[in-house]
DNA sequence: CAATAATTGACCAATATGGTCGAAAGCGTT
DNA sequence: AACGCTTTCGACCATATTGGTCAATTATTG
């Protein structure tokens, strides 16, 4: 599936290859995505890529295996169940989600699209689909398992209360997301984001746990 | 842009014709669509196409206009903001959007990616554009305009609470999409899904409405 | 310097691209 | 049936792109 001279090259081209792969099969899929635009990218010769993988085929489970093996080592090991309340728990996520989005800028699309688009499944052997389906629980035990339910206020529905907190976390940093502008980015100031996000944060809790006595 | 042909036929076809656009457009970008994919998929032959309309870029801006004016005429119309119940108005909202889904399944997308995407932005006139941001500005008022604030508790910050109740609803629907089976589409039965949708909605009535006296 | 590894890009057959056009078919009028 | 007009088709076109190869060149190593 990949050449050991691949595994040997320098990080920094290693690297921009594999961007340039995410990139590309995150944004047309395995069908409609070229050999030719990944190599440019990449700033490599045609020839490389298939020296490194022996075909597209090749690079694509590559590319799978490789976002699995990192997500499962970058953001797992970050997390601790020993955090009980939902909020810290949560934004501690959102603040993960967010520095691999400037690590690798379009694995994250990359994972949605494989485990979300059908027509990727063909591309995926048995072994890796599995895998996928032993990370989807893990995330979900990562986020809900072990929390401390006796923060919740006495009459709410601690599980729907759980799911409204994250739908509303993922909605606002979507929105976030949108409302990013190139001066923002330039300047690397998002204070005004984390501020807002504090906000909220201070009002779910009024909102959903017990006041503080 | 369009030919007058296009307008005289009998509705099924155009409709055929404009489904098939909407989803090589929204699935792929207007870039890496195929002009001949979409008339294999519109059931028409390769000239028809550019009888209808005169090139690729003429079909896509008609479906550009299309999809706004339809989008004005069927959204718009069905939302009345006298409404006052911030609840009612979201459900309202989220039915018709379930509802356009079963007439113009690609819309949505559709309208979403030029919405967002960058690339599309080359491909859409001045005037478009303006109709986008118009449009874009209507809906914000749809839904958040003239609300009665009275209901929300007096410890909460309305504004907040209206964005987390969208946030939530927008969640929920999108993890039911991606929930739904082919046995629940066969059968057409969403029973359990309208019953989980008015759980939330109670469960979230409680949390953010004063308590009925 | 020789052997080996790494790298390139011109090149390939195959396919897909947006778009054209001549021919045929339909259709209403005379 | 003969006419003219509109519709319809898909073979066809030049051009671009596809995944993949490979002879030739350059770096690296012993």
């Amino acid at each position: 599936m990949m050449n050991d001279a691949f595994y040997n090259l320098d990080e920094e081209k290693r690297q921009k290859i594999i961007n340039s792969g995410l990139m590309e099969f995150s944004n047309y899929g395995y069908q409609q995505s070229s050999t030719n635009r990944i190599v440019e990218n990449a700033g490599i010769g045609k020839g490389m890529l298939f020296y490194y993988f022996k075909n597209k085929k090749g690079l694509f489970k590559f590319l799978v295996d490789y976002s699995l093996d990192f997500i499962e080592e970058y953001y797992f090991k970050q997390i601790d169940t020993s955090e009980k309340d939902i909020f810290n728990r949560l934004v501690k996520q959102a603040k993960i989600k967010s520095n691999l989005m400037t690590i690798h800028p379009h694995m994250s699309k990359f994972l949605t699209k494989i485990v979300l688009e059908e027509s990727e499944h063909h591309y995926i052997s048995e072994e890796q689909d599995q895998h996928i389906e032993q990370l989807q629980s893990k995330v979900q035990n990562a986020l809900f398992e072990d929390l401390d339910k006796d923060l919740f206020k006495d009459n709410l529905n601690v599980e729907m209360s759980i799911n409204i907190i994250k739908y509303s976390i993922d909605g606002l940093a979507e929105s976030m997301k949108t409302r990013i502008t190139h001066q923002m980015i330039e300047q690397n100031d998002y204070q005004s984001f984390y501020d807002e996000f504090d906000l909220y944060i201070k009002e779910m809790r009024k909102i959903f746990y017990k006041d503080r006595d």
